[in-house]
RNA sequence: GGGUUCGUAGCUCAGUUGGUUAGAGCGCAACAUUGACAUUGUUGAGGUCACUGGUUCAAUUCCAGCCGGACCCACCA
């Protein structure tokens, strides 16, 4: 620091500390190489398909805070980083930049489009790159990782050839969330919902009325279903009942389950296997058989309505319904609908064959290790969420129908066919000698009967089977140098809303391939807000950039922002204002460490050396003692980041320091004028520094370099990074 | 329907196993200041700690209920 200069100017600092750190090569753990303990976290990998936003930077903050509190602390500290293909979400965005310049997805090609899309996304992961060192993020770069790296390819597809030769991966046919549009299978989580006026219409089965929204997948109803305790109908379960419907004379069984609704509608419920999540749970326990009627472009492959989209079907159905008087009324109503969260294209239900594993054991497995606290979440509470979640969860559906991703290494010997039978059954047939196979090199003929004519899934992986096999994938997988010497891993510090879809299935995919827990704890951030509580979001047009603010404040005042004060888990608010107070913070670490160089100033170099020597405690004041307040001050934040409550550290450090020690001590050593003094205030704001180093690494790194240039200080290190926390 | 969370000063938020006079920042008012800090200091105004009960010598804190806001999961025939 120039102490010619009233304030403090952060950018211009920023830029020169962010090179001397990057030149001495200081983010990696080899620097300190002969270290014992070691601290690492995975760092949560940005998507490749758009820039950071303050929802990254805040992770960032805490994650960089932990990993410089720990060097300070004597360990031996990695922080991964990574970026995601984010397969889905890439996909879509790159479409749209193809569009733009008038080209189509399949005009490409599968291959060529994987090759500008890797391309777009090394465009970007530069650019996230960029804006992560400017941060400050004390990550080891030269480790960084890609999602659809060569390597991390392998090492997904080796785990998956693990699952299937050991049967816990299977080709199924299962109920799931297609997009039209999209033309893919979609995870619940890759859903939304709607409300949207829609009509409800009373239909006659006989002598028994079912209400349904969807008369299009009458033809597609395998039974009819009531609630076992609804006196109505209770005599009616098991019997098969005969009626007059749209095909003629029609028989289905009425069976009975609790899902049904009594006050909903009649209470009597159709049950479509085919083309109802819920339905096809019925099906499966009642052991009905599924009819499709529809395909995956949303259109009907039934008899006559073959090839009409789903609502001209439905306006055709009704009007025939009406004409054979079978419609008793139509109601208005408000419902919600299931629509794609990238197309906002509804959601149709559809039979298809994907790649499903079986997570049931992994489930309990991944609890377990919470029981027997192997892993800890904070805050304590989300842990119940964790739990519940496992615990209901169902079979995962791993395969999409995209092109950006990792293939599933699936091939079929001479290909397969679906086939669709004329009640609409659907199964599948695999061709040549009818074996399927895993095979982590692209084979040449089939194991089976040598067969030379052998045809890949065409299907990829879901994006969060390889984002959770993050934890050693990014290590460079079980049989690296960094794999043995840092996992399990320390840290996972992640948004909580990403509990279940990432961090649970890291643990359980974790524990499957390693046999350990991936992390010891788990720490989870809110939100990010803006000032008026709101999400931020692209379409409300609210979204902030990280960089306004650094360039307008600093990274050291954006970073405290993001995290003083806030409990884990609870949601910020963000503003400009509130920037701008932590920025006249900084702005006063920096006057009262100009001011106590002024002190120095005209010292001599036998004073100098005395300062040096003498560091420590030296006055005893009348009525206040700094050494009491400091050390209870030092304790204080220790046990704070022990117990991850980062935010109320950041909190504490900025009282102190503002109000204990500028506010009350360095006004109280104006009255002792002696060279003891001196020494004294030199020693309290290094130590003052190296606690806060970890919240505001630019300027007290800054106001370090300066100790050492004017010699008032007998340096552990090269940077403060390094220096020793204070006992 | 299941679960989580919040309600404390005008605003944004802390309040660490229950314990004197409930705190900070911003804002507001007054005073000081050629000061290390046009980005500072001191002082002050402003709170029935959402509401109602209970446990306790003692409740912002624990329990039950209730009102209001946010969120997650499931479901919506």
């Amino acid at each position: 620091m120039n102490i010619e200069e009233k304030s403090y100017n952060p950018n211009k600092t920023e830029i020169e500390i962010l090179n001397f750190w990057e030149r001495n090569n200081l983010y990696t753990p080899e620097y300190k190489e002969s270290r014992k303990k070691t601290f690492s976290i995975p760092l949560p990998p940005p998507n490749a398909n758009g820039t950071l936003h303050l929802g990254h930077v805040s992770g960032y903050t805490y994650q960089d805070i932990l990993a410089r509190y720990k060097r300070l602390k004597g360990y031996k500290v990695l922080l991964v980083p990574g970026k995601d293909h984010a397969s889905i979400q890439t996909e879509v965005v790159f479409e749209k930049v193809l569009e733009k310049k008038g080209i189509k997805k399949r005009d490409l090609g599968r291959e060529e489009f994987y090759k500008q899309c890797f391309d777009f996304c090394i465009i970007n992961s530069n650019n996230i790159r960029s804006q992560e060192k400017r941060i400050g993020l004390s990550a080891d770069f030269s480790r960084e990782k890609f999602t659809l790296d060569e390597d991390l390819n392998r090492i997904v597809n080796e785990t998956f050839k693990e699952m299937f030769d050991q049967g816990l991966v299977y080709r199924g046919k299962r109920i799931i969330n297609w997009c039209p549009k999209c033309f893919t299978a979609l995870a619940d989580i890759d859903t939304e919902y709607e409300e949207e006026e829609s009509f409800l219409y009373y239909i006659k089965y006989g002598d028994l009325i079912v209400a349904t929204t969807r008369p299009e997948t009458i033809i597609a109803d395998t039974a009819i279903a009531v609630n076992p305790r609804d006196k109505r109908y209770k005599h009616l379960i098991g019997k098969v009942i005969e009626f007059k419907s749209l095909e003629g004379l029609k028989t289905l069984p009425v069976i009975g389950d609790r899902v049904v609704d009594i006050n909903f509608g009649t209470g009597v419920l159709k049950v479509t296997p085919g083309h109802s999540k819920e339905d096809f749970r019925l099906g499966e326990i009642h052991n009905l058989p599924i009819i499709s009627v529809i395909d995956q472009r949303g259109k009907m492959t039934y008899g006559k309505y073959k090839g009409l989209k789903v609502k001209e079907a439905r306006d055709l159905i009704v009007k025939e319904l009406e004409d054979l008087d079978l419609i008793k009324k139509i109601e208005k109503i408000k419902h919600s609908i299931q629509i794609c969260e990238r197309s906002k294209t509804v959601i149709e239900p559809l039979i298809s064959y994907q790649w499903f594993l079986k997570t049931k054991d992994m489930a309990s497995s991944a609890i377990r290790a919470l029981e027997e606290e192997k892993i800890h979440i904070h805050p304590k509470r989300q842990e119940k969420n964790y739990v519940q979640w496992l615990e209901n969860l169902e079979d995962w559906c791993i395969s999409r129908q995209l092109w950006w991703g990792q293939r599933i290494p699936v091939y079929y010997c001479g290909g397969k066919e679906t086939i669709i039978s004329e009640n609409g059954d659907i199964t599948e047939k695999i061709l040549g000698c009818g074996n399927t196979f895993v095979s982590l090199d692209e084979p040449k003929e089939c194991p089976f009967c040598k067969s030379s004519k052998i045809v890949q899934d065409e299907d990829i992986f879901d994006t969060w089977f390889s984002s959770s096999q993050w934890p050693y994938s990014v290590l460079g997988g079980l049989n690296s140098k960094d794999f043995k010497e840092f996992y399990p891993e320390d840290v996972m510090e992640t948004g909580r809303d990403i509990l279940f879809s990432w961090v649970s299935r890291m643990v359980m995919l974790s524990l499957y391939k390693t046999k350990k827990v991936p992390f010891r704890d788990v720490y989870l951030h809110g939100i990010v807000l803006d000032k008026d509580g709101q999400k931020q979001s692209k379409s409300k047009g609210n979204g902030m950039d990280p960089s306004t603010f650094i360039d307008k404040f600093g990274t050291d005042a954006l970073r405290l922002s993001l995290v003083s004060g806030n409990a884990a888990d609870q949601d910020l608010r963000l503003y400009e204002e509130k920037v701008k107070g932590f920025r006249n913070f900084i702005n006063k670490i920096y006057n009262s460490a100009r001011y106590i160089l002024l002190q120095t100033e005209n010292l001599s170099s036998e004073d100098k050396k005395y300062i040096r020597e003498n560091l420590g405690y030296r006055v005893k004041m009348k009525d206040f003692s700094i050494q009491k307040e400091q050390e209870k001050h030092i304790r204080n934040i220790e046990k704070l980041l022990e117990k991850f409550d980062i935010g109320i550290a950041a909190f504490n450090i900025q009282n102190f320091y503002h109000h204990t020690y500028c506010d009350i001590y360095i006004e109280k050593t104006k009255e002792y004028q002696t060279l003891d003094m001196k020494a004294e205030l030199i020693y309290t704001l290094l130590q003052n520094i190296i606690v806060m180093h970890p919240f505001i690494p630019f300027i007290t790194e800054n106001i370090y370099q300066t100790l050492k240039e004017k010699d008032l200080i007998t340096p552990l290190d090269t940077s403060l990074m390094y220096e020793k926390f204070p006992l």
